[in-house]
DNA sequence: ATACAAATTTAGGCATTCCTAAATGTTTGC
DNA sequence: GCAAACATTTAGGAATGCCTAAATTTGTAT
């Protein structure tokens, strides 16, 4: 059975994979519980249900938490495949806005099969970014790595290009688009606001966005040039 | 809740529906577990669950098997509506071919929200039928009835459409492509066989298909001109 | 009319995934 | 070093939806 895993196992997966961040840190009970909006409890019966069997998805130590196994990453890395592969059919084929794409994308990557992955993938000319700019991993599973930093902590002066931005909050987007805060933006950090205040940047030498408040800072991922 | 109903829900009325036929007779247990491959309890008790609440979906008499009320043939139809539009779209726009849709369409269905359904649907340009000839019924969960037989209930000299072919099989598809009998096809029945040996049809004054046995003819449905 | 066969329902259980309440383990401030 | 605060696990239970085995009901054939 090479494609188990019901769509609860593919949420954990997903968001031991996010919460361990580019460190592959472990992700603690209560932070998959709130990410996932369940009980910790229920996280605890997941975890242990994830790292057993003959090829486990999580090695985990009781009280510290869980880390993807190798099969685990590689699980986690074809379910965010396909929810980037969606959200970008979605926008591309069907004419959806950005704000938009997430919430469907959220619930039909359990459901597409290989051989849909593929048949979307070779449609949308095997892209590489969805339309929030995060990369898309490959079929296998994996994804190499780029050095990225967070707008917040970009110095003054730094030229990036808009990296990513979190998919999670449509106001936000709405607000992002509307300022031409999106992905594969040159920009130049005007000034340097870690905890309060405004960071202006300016975009590409021609527009200039103001009040981004640390919130909307710290979604935004640069990658430098 | 509009939209309640979970993918087994979803299963139990479609196949009340199809097992209810055009007449909109009852569907006995048995005919449901084997349709869904389940046992009968398992039926039993879904029934049951299907025929309480404030808006049953079934009407259920213990023994007498169930029918669906109409708030259960809409939702039957928006589900079956789904399922064709998913398989057109599969066809059209990512170049799936015709007996490679049931399968992922069966799955999809479930999870196509009310704006994915739509954008679907104008997509494919509000479409009338799907890959197999059957029609798509409306937004609304309605479907007015068409007259059609069955290819082997043809009488000899009889000339029709060809309405639409079991999607269930991609064997009898490929087959069926093959000679030339596919959805939306004029032809006329050369021979009546109804119980054994070939019905012959000739297509469109053009071409001719032989060797249609009763089992392959029984899944053909023609519409009369 | 009745007994048998077929269809159907009841009874009792299992797996998944979630919950709350209570117990336990870990960390941290002083 | 220790207690309060916090994090996590254990215990016990609910809802779905499935199963098998054992009644029960229905319909039919004699």
């Amino acid at each position: 059975m090479p494609n188990s895993g019901s769509e609860s196992v593919d949420d954990y997966l997903k968001a031991i994979l996010e919460l361990s961040g580019p460190t592959g840190g472990p992700a603690t009970s209560n932070r998959i519980a709130q990410r996932l909006g369940v009980s910790a409890p229920s996280v605890t019966g997941m975890l242990r249900k994830l790292s057993t069997g003959n090829r486990p998805c999580v090695t985990y130590q009781k009280h510290h938490g869980a880390r993807l196994t190798n099969e685990g990453r590689r699980r986690a890395l074809r379910i965010v495949r396909r929810h980037r592969l969606v959200e970008l059919f979605l926008c591309e084929v069907l004419g959806y806005s950005w704000d938009e794409v997430h919430e469907e994308a959220e619930r039909l990557e359990h459901f597409i099969s290989g051989k849909l992955e593929e048949r979307i993938a070779r449609k949308l000319g095997n892209p590489e970014f969805d339309p929030h700019g995060d990369r898309i991993p490959s079929k296998h599973g994996t994804l190499p790595k780029r050095k990225t930093v967070r707008l917040s902590e970009a110095p003054a002066g730094q030229t990036a290009v808009v990296s990513s931005v979190s998919d999670r909050d449509p106001e936000m987007l709405r607000y992002l688009q509307r300022i031409g805060l999106v992905p594969n933006r040159r920009l130049t950090v005007l000034e340097h606001a870690p905890f309060e205040g405004p960071t202006m940047v300016r975009l590409h030498g021609e527009r200039q966005s103001r009040g981004i408040s640390p919130k909307l800072a710290r979604a935004v991922l640069l990658q430098e040039i």
